[in-house]
DNA sequence: TAAAAATACTCCATAGGTATTTTAT
DNA sequence: ATAAAATACCTATGGAGTATTTTTA
């Protein structure tokens, strides 16, 4: 399986702001686009991150428990960037 | 800056093996793949990473520099990529 | 009715391959 | 002579956009 980097970055972007648009806006990328993210994600892990409810976009239980590797990763990439750019 | 991961994941392997062949036959990918993934690299985050020398592909300074963070980030996608399946 | 999400396309960039050439041991 | 690296070229996929339609608060 080849994990693509930008699905988990708009993951988590969506678990911080709670929505598709939220996320779209924090990242600079259409809604579309954000929505194919997260259900290219979904279906590449065949895991159900999110519940369509009324209230926005819910983390389910297995999403949850992405939440921390998804951030590691995100956070590792980003002091990657730093230091890559510092140099 | 847009962070490739894969580009890092083949420094990476560079890293390890040495040479733009073992990383080729490492992650299987064909070894042009390979050489234009440095390319790549380098030429984004305008550093060079290698000496290319008599004795295969020697790290830079600033090359060695990322390699800390560059293996952070493959091994936290790896253990992304683990708890992920294993859900 | 207004905001968010999903769907349907179109387009272009890039990632990867094969084939070949150059470099160096 | 052999192994590694670079270059050239081609193709297919996917990532992102615009436009539009559903959904739901």
């Amino acid at each position: 399986m080849t994990i693509q980097w930008t699905l988990i970055r708009t993951f988590d972007a969506v678990v911080k702001t709670g929505s598709l648009s939220g996320a779209s806006r924090q990242l600079g990328l259409t809604q579309p686009a954000i929505s194919r993210h997260i259900d290219l994600l979904e279906e590449q892990l065949r895991i159900q991150l999110f519940q369509r409810s009324h209230e926005g976009m819910r983390l389910t239980a297995k999403g949850a428990d992405l939440v921390t590797v998804a951030r590691d990763m995100t956070s590792s990439a980003t002091s990657f960037a730093r230091i890559a750019t510092g140099l």
